[in-house]
DNA sequence: TTGACATTCTACACATTGTCGAATATGATA
DNA sequence: TATCATATTCGACAATGTGTAGAATGTCAA
C-alpha cells in the first residue's frame, strides 16, 4: 500500500539510475559502453540507453563530452554529492510532514542498511549542534 | 536542475497532500468538509476534490466511513506514522546510494528545519546502538 | 562515393496526478 | 409517489515522467 506513494522507492527511474550506477562505476564512458554494459544483464536497445543518457544530460546530472570519435557521458556529481542534494528536498518534504517521524525512520534505516554509518551520523550532529551554538553566541 | 528528479519535492502529489493534511487537522470530515478548507484557497471543484479523496482511500492513507448522510474521510495513518512509514523507502533508496551523503543531507536539513529534533535524533541514535549491541551478545 | 558506425528525432505506451462534467443514487418532501 | 436537492460515482482529458525503440540523419575513413 503505502510503498506505492514512493513511486517504487525510487529518486530516479529504474533506468536512469541503473545508468547513473554505471556511470559512476567508470568515470566516464561511451554511450554504447554503457550499453553493453546494461545489455550483460537483459535485453535493452542501444538508442533506449542513449535516450536516457540524453535526458540525464538534459537534467543536469551527466556531462556530455566530445570525445574522438564518439561523445563520452560522465556524472555531474559523485554519488555521494548526489545523494545529498537529491535527498535534501525530500527529506525538507518528509521533515515538514514530521520531523519525528522522519528521524525515527532515518535512523531505523540506517541502522539496517549502514550500521557504521551510525557512529558518524553521531558525529555530525555533535558537530552541528556546536555550530548552532556559535551562530547562537554571535 | 536536481530539484526536479525529486518530483517536485513531493511524496505525494500537492494537492493530495493538501488534502491529508487538512484531514489530520480535523482528525475527521466529510468531503464537502475538506472541499471548502480548500477553497478557501483556491479555485477548485467539489468532484477534484472527492475523486482525490477516493484515490487516497485507494492506496490505503485514508479511510472511507459511512456517516449519517454523508460519508467520512480519516486518515488512516497519524503524520508521524506516515512520515515514518513514507520516509521508509525513500530513505533506503537513498541511502543505498551513499549512507553519508544520506546522513549529511538529513543532519543538515533538519537542523535548518528542526533544530531542536537534532538532540532527540541523538538519542535515537544511542539507544539504536546500544539496541545492536545487545543483538550482537546474542 | 559508399559504408559503417554514431547521434538525433520522433513516437508510442503506460502510470500518476490534477482537473471536472455528466450520470446516477439517495433521501426528504410536496 | 413524483420531484428536488444533495451526495457519490464514473468516465475523461491534459500534462508529465519514464521506458522503450525504430527511422532518419550525420560523419568520417577507405
Amino acid at each position: 500500500m503505502i510503498d506505492r506513494i514512493v513511486k517504487d522507492n525510487k529518486i530516479l527511474g529504474y533506468l536512469e539510475q541503473e545508468i547513473l550506477e554505471s556511470l559512476w562505476e567508470r568515470r566516464e564512458a561511451s554511450g554504447k559502453e554503457i550499453f553493453d554494459s546494461i545489455r550483460a544483464t537483459r535485453d535493452i536497445a542501444l538508442t533506449t540507453v542513449l535516450t536516457v543518457l540524453e535526458r540525464l544530460t538534459r537534467k543536469g546530472l551527466v556531462r556530455k563530452i566530445k570525445g574522438n570519435s564518439v561523445y563520452l557521458f560522465r556524472p555531474e556529481y559523485t554519488k555521494d554529492e548526489f545523494a545529498r542534494k537529491a535527498s535534501a528536498d525530500v527529506f525538507k518534504g518528509i521533515i515538514s510532514i514530521s520531523a519525528s517521524g522522519a528521524s525515527a525512520s532515518f535512523v531505523d534505516m540506517l541502522a539496517r542498511e549502514h550500521p557504521l554509518e551510525l557512529e558518524r551520523l553521531a558525529a555530525l550532529i555533535d558537530s552541528k549542534k556546536k555550530e548552532l551554538m556559535e551562530k547562537g553566541k554571535r
